[in-house]
Order: C-alpha cells, then sequence, then structure tokens
DNA sequence: ATAAATTTTTAGCCTTGCCTAAAAATTTAT
DNA sequence: ATAAATTTTTAGGCAAGGCTAAAAATTTAT
C-alpha cells in the first residue's frame, strides 16, 4: 500500500508563492524582502519570518539579504495556484454573469479551495480554456504555462505598440533608470519614431514623449 | 450616504454557528458546551472560549454553565452559511460530476466563500433548486427554511416506519432515556404494533424489538 | 444530605502570522 | 574610502484559536 503525502500550505503561504511567482516572472533574479512585503501589503519584517519557513518547505531558495528565487517545487505550487484562479475566474464570467472587474476579489478566495477533482472537473466543465478573461494564460495540471508573446520593445517599428510586461536586464542600475523615467509595467508605449542609425526610439509613454537609447528598449519586454 | 457594516466572521466561527445551529434544530433547548466541543471535535475548554466571543458578537445567548441558544442574528447567519453548503453540493453533483458521497469535504470550503452575488448568481445558475442532493432543505436568502415534514412517531400506525431525526422534549431524563434504550438520531424505527388502551407501541429498532409509552412515542420526531 | 462523578470554566501555554523598534548589513553618495 | 541612507534582519509583542491541567460548579449516586 503506497501513500503519497502531499506538502500542505496554508492560505497565506499559498499567497506568499504566488505573489513571489509573479514578481519572478517580471524580474529575472532574486526577488526582494520589500518587493514582497510591498506587493503584499505587509511589513518586510513579516516577509522575512515567512521567508523562512518557505525555505524550509523547499519551495525557494532564500539566502540572507540576497533575496528569494522559487524552486521547481515552488513554481509548481504557484501555478496551480494561479491555474485555479483563473479557471475561477472564467466560470465566474460565463456561467455566473460576472463582469471582468467584479471576479478578481471572489477569485482570490475561490483558488485556496483544496481539492484536485474540483478543479479538473471545473476545467472540463468550462471546455478546457487556454486564457482567463483578462487574456491570462492558464497553466495545465502539471504547471506549465502557454508561452506568452512577449517581444522586446525593440522589435516595434514606428507607430506600433504595446504594454510594458516585463523587463530583461533586472540589475539595479536598470530599474533605477525605469524609476527615474517613470517607466513602470502595464503602460502603454507607442513608437514615434525609429533612429535606424543607433537603433534609439522615441516613444510616447505617460502621455510624453522622450528618447531611449538602443540598449534600453532591448531589455524591456511588450506585449501586443 | 448610507453605509451598511456588515459583521464578518472567521471561518472558525462560521462553523461553531453552523454546529450549534444543527444541534438547536435536533434538540430543543440550550446547546451544552461538550456537546459542541463533539460536534466540532475540540476541546471544551476551547468551545467556552469561542462563545464568548460570539455572545460578543450577539448571535447567541450564554450563561456560564448553562449551555448556548443562538439568537435570530445568530440562526441568520447560520442559515446563511448552510444555504451556501447545500447550493455549492447542488453544483458539484449537477455540474461536476461528484457523487453525493464526495461532496461534503468539498463544500465545507466552499461554503466560506464571502460574496453575495456569487452565491445568488449561483443559486440562478442551478435552477434555484430546494433541496441538496442529501435531500435536506436549502434556505432562502432570508434564511428561512422550507418545512421540513416531520412528525411524531406516535402518529405512525402499525407496520409504518420513519427515520429518528429529532426529540421534542430534550431534559436530560429523555435523552438518558433514549441512550439506555440506544434509540438516536438517524435510526430506523418500524412500527410493530399499536395498543389503543395507552397507546403505548411495539417497535422495531436496530434490530430489536422493544415496547415504549405514548409518552416517549410522542416526543420522538420521525421523518418517512 | 452529603460524597462522588461529571461538566464547565479558568489559567497558562503554544503556534501562526502579523506588528514595531532597534540592530546589522548593504548600497549610495561624498 | 568613509559616511550617510537604505534595506534587511532580529528581538520582543500581540491577537486568534487551539491545548492541558487544575479549579469550580453542577449533577448523580449513596
Amino acid at each position: 500500500m503506497s501513500r503519497y503525502f502531499k506538502i500542505m500550505f496554508s492560505l497565506s503561504e499559498e499567497n506568499y508563492l504566488k505573489s513571489i511567482f509573479h514578481l519572478q516572472t517580471i524580474s529575472g533574479k532574486g526577488i526582494s524582502t520589500s518587493a514582497i512585503a510591498k506587493k503584499l501589503d505587509t511589513k518586510p519584517s513579516s516577509v522575512t519570518d515567512m521567508i523562512k519557513k518557505l525555505a524550509d518547505k523547499q519551495v525557494l531558495v532564500y539566502k540572507k539579504y540576497q533575496g528569494v528565487t522559487l524552486t521547481n517545487l515552488g513554481m509548481k505550487v504557484a501555478a496551480s495556484i494561479i491555474r485555479k484562479h483563473r479557471l475561477w475566474e472564467v466560470f465566474l464570467v460565463e456561467k455566473l454573469n460576472f463582469s471582468w472587474d467584479e471576479v478578481h476579489d471572489v477569485a482570490e478566495q475561490l483558488e485556496h479551495i483544496k481539492s484536485p477533482k474540483l478543479i479538473n472537473e471545473l476545467d472540463e466543465f468550462l471546455g478546457f480554456p487556454k486564457k482567463d478573461p483578462h487574456g491570462d494564460p492558464i497553466p495545465d495540471k502539471e504547471g506549465n504555462f502557454q508561452k506568452i508573446e512577449k517581444r522586446l520593445l525593440s522589435t516595434l517599428e514606428e507607430n506600433q505598440y504595446g504594454i510594458c510586461v516585463g523587463v530583461n536586464d533586472s540589475s539595479s542600475e536598470f530599474l533605477k533608470y525605469l524609476d527615474k523615467h517613470q517607466i513602470s509595467l502595464g503602460q502603454q508605449i507607442k513608437v514615434i519614431s525609429k533612429e535606424s542609425f543607433d537603433g534609439s526610439l522615441t516613444i510616447l509613454i505617460n502621455k510624453k514623449e522622450m528618447t531611449i537609447s538602443h540598449k534600453i528598449s532591448n531589455n524591456i519586454y511588450i506585449q501586443s
């Protein structure tokens, strides 16, 4: 008789994993204590505590003062929570007449319900959807995400535009540069003109025009 | 601008209210600390603590050493949790291919999701069902239960039978009598014969025959 | 009616997950 | 290179919701 012990995570632990996962998909490297605290609207000291617990549970790697990185296990757990969240969003919108802006809070609750059968049956009931109502991909049972078609800003041509969805280089200098120029995730960027000589771009962002070098545009991911 | 503050209850508080409600519908009067502890699989001392908190929140009346009784507010809150539990059970069975014995644990989780829109839309989506998969009535939005057709055992005729679902007199003597004779909720009772002179019944219960007085049979509720 | 048994409450402690304040480490600026 | 500023960690506490052991009240039995 074989027994399979699934590690259980508390509601709070699940929320940490989900947030860290999201932060990690955006900025490549180790996620800082304060970034997590900000995302979860809590204090850095609380984050330090929880991080230690999660490191003990093997879902992330933690080295003092150096931020955290999810392990493969941690990514799987996070993906399964995101899968549940997004499937419930589809259910709410398609079956229960919710509009896209009403689903989030309820899905935040539903994503923590523990029952593999429930979520797999729901998936089938909904016809195995691949995207949630906001267009975000729904991971499969194994935690694999459909590729998100993100491109480098540098590949855009004049008059094309996209939404800033991530960065390639996440060094503090680069991020500081972005901060200083008020470039942040989720913003729309339109290419006004492209200088073929050095690849620099003049873009419209935040209703203001600015010119950025190829080195910069080659480190920002956008999505159409 | 009028604001409506809905009192919030923790998961634990909700479980207490639900259990007390169930105990109360079975045995008329004040519910003992130990009965609640047994139902919730916890310790009487923990129950005492929680009871005080719930009394502060006006959902039950508590007098030391005398058990508790839900207030109208408490009954409403409990009914709304039971409504959610039973609607989710219907959903699981009718839409997600769950069988009646698989639904309970999942519904126990789903019943705590907080969103009035969610539950009312679900109700509509399911076609406003009146009973859950086990035949138990689903309370309406206002917390009103459909009448359960329970009758006194004394109203049964020879060869009729029913399931014991409650007691009228819940004095300790009477309950002790029931215990001594191994009569408990959920058992099937068949009337073998009825003595018209004094109304006493000979019944088959637990595969054994026994004779009970009219006073006894007039205090036991059965359901067909 | 009193003693014995049971039930309920109190008191004190534990874990989870959060907090504040202070200390330590790291990063930035001069 | 050092000082200043920032970030992270530690230390100590708090509330919720449990637990155990002991005290108090109630019920049952003699």
